[in-house]
DNA sequence: AAACCTCCCTGGGGGC
DNA sequence: TGCCCCCAGGGAGGTT
C-alpha cells in the first residue's frame, strides 16, 4: 500500500534516470483509472523534458515546461522503470515512453490510482491546495501544530492523524506504528491529548518515516520499487498486521479493533 | 464545521 | 476444485 515512504522510494528511484530525459511517446491501455487519463496528457506531454521529479504529499509530480504530470499510485499502484520493449502485464495502464529506450510503467491491479496533466502551477490545483503540511518539514510539521489543530475535536486520534488536512502521508499502516511508538491509544479522542504526548506522536510519525524509507517501503502485497525490487520494512512493523502476537516491548497480545472503517492495532498495555 | 458514510476496483483468502 | 463473500485501503465527495 503505497504510503509517503513508498512514493518518496519510487521518486528516489526514478529520478536520476528520468531527469532530463525527452518523453518520446504515451501509451494509455486503461483510461478508467480514478479519474479518466486526460486526453490533453498523450497530446501534450511527447516531446517535453522531464525537468523535474518531485512529491507532494502522495502524489508524484513529473515537471515540464508545458506542464506537469500528477501521478497517485492508490492502493496498488507501482511505477517502474522498463525496457520500452517489455511487453505489458495485464495491470500495466500507462507507459510513458522516454528517449533512450526505456518507460515509466504504471501497473495499478485496483486501478485506485491516477494520472492526471495540468499546465498551471500543480500547487494550485485541487488535489493539492487544501493539504496539510509535510510530515518531513521540520518547519511546519511539530508537535504544537499537531496539538494545535486537535483543540475542540472529538474523533478519534488515528483518525485525525490519517487526515490529510493534520499532515499528510500518514495511511494506515504508518498511523498504527506511530501511535504505538509514542504510547497513544488509537481510540482517544484527539482533542484530548497533552501537547507533550502530541510533541512524542510527531517525533513517532518523522521516526517512523524515515526508518520505512530506509528500508525502501513496506510491501505487503503489490508495491515494488521502480527497479522492481520489494520494500523491507514489513519485517519491522511493530503493531500492523500483528493482531494475537506478542508486543515487542513488553508481550501482551496485540489487539485489533477497526476505527472509521480501517483496522487498527494496538498494544493495550504500552498504548494509553 | 465536524464527523461520519459511501464509493471506486481487483485479487487473495476463508468457508463450504 | 470451485464458488461466493468479505476484506484490504486512499481519499474525494456527499450526508448528517
Amino acid at each position: 500500500m503505497p504510503e509517503l515512504p513508498e512514493v518518496e522510494t519510487t521518486r528516489r528511484g526514478i529520478a536520476p534516470h528520468v531527469t532530463g530525459r525527452r518523453v518520446e511517446k504515451v501509451i494509455v491501455r486503461q483510461r478508467g483509472l480514478r479519474w479518466p487519463v486526460p486526453v490533453a496528457l498523450d497530446r501534450e506531454l511527447p516531446g517535453q523534458a522531464i525537468a523535474s521529479v518531485s512529491r507532494r504529499a502522495k502524489y508524484l509530480l513529473l515537471g515540464t515546461d508545458r506542464g506537469t504530470v500528477i501521478l497517485h499510485l492508490g492502493m496498488s499502484g507501482n511505477l517502474r522503470l522498463v525496457p520500452a520493449t517489455e511487453p505489458s502485464g495485464k495491470h500495466d495502464h500507462v507507459d510513458i515512453v522516454l528517449d533512450d529506450g526505456r518507460a515509466l510503467r504504471l501497473r495499478d491491479p485496483r486501478r485506485f490510482g491516477a494520472v492526471l496533466w495540468t499546465r498551471s502551477d500543480p500547487a494550485g490545483h485541487q488535489l493539492l491546495r487544501d493539504l496539510g503540511p509535510e510530515p518531513l518539514d521540520e518547519e511546519h510539521f511539530d508537535g504544537g501544530h499537531l496539538f494545535q489543530r486537535s483543540r475542540g475535536r472529538r474523533q478519534s486520534v488515528k483518525t485525525f492523524l490519517m487526515d490529510s488536512h493534520t499532515v499528510v502521508g500518514v495511511g494506515n499502516i504508518y498511523a498504527n506504528e506511530a501511535l504505538f511508538m509514542a504510547g497513544i491509544r488509537p481510540g482517544i479522542a484527539a482533542g484530548r491529548i497533552s501537547r507533550p504526548r502530541y510533541r512524542r506522536l510527531a517525533e513517532a510519525v518523522v521516526q517512523v518515516l524515515g526508518e520505512a524509507i530506509a528500508a525502501g517501503g513496506t510491501t505487503l502485497r503489490d508495491f515494488l520499487a521502480s527497479d522492481g525490487r520489494p520494500g523491507y520494512f514489513a519485517q519491522q512493523l511493530r503493531v500492523y498486521g500483528r493482531a494475537g502476537l506478542p508486543c515487542p516491548v513488553c508481550g501482551t497480545p496485540i489487539r485489533a479493533t477497526r476505527l472509521g472503517q480501517r483496522s487498527t492495532f494496538y498494544c493495550p498495555q504500552c498504548q494509553r
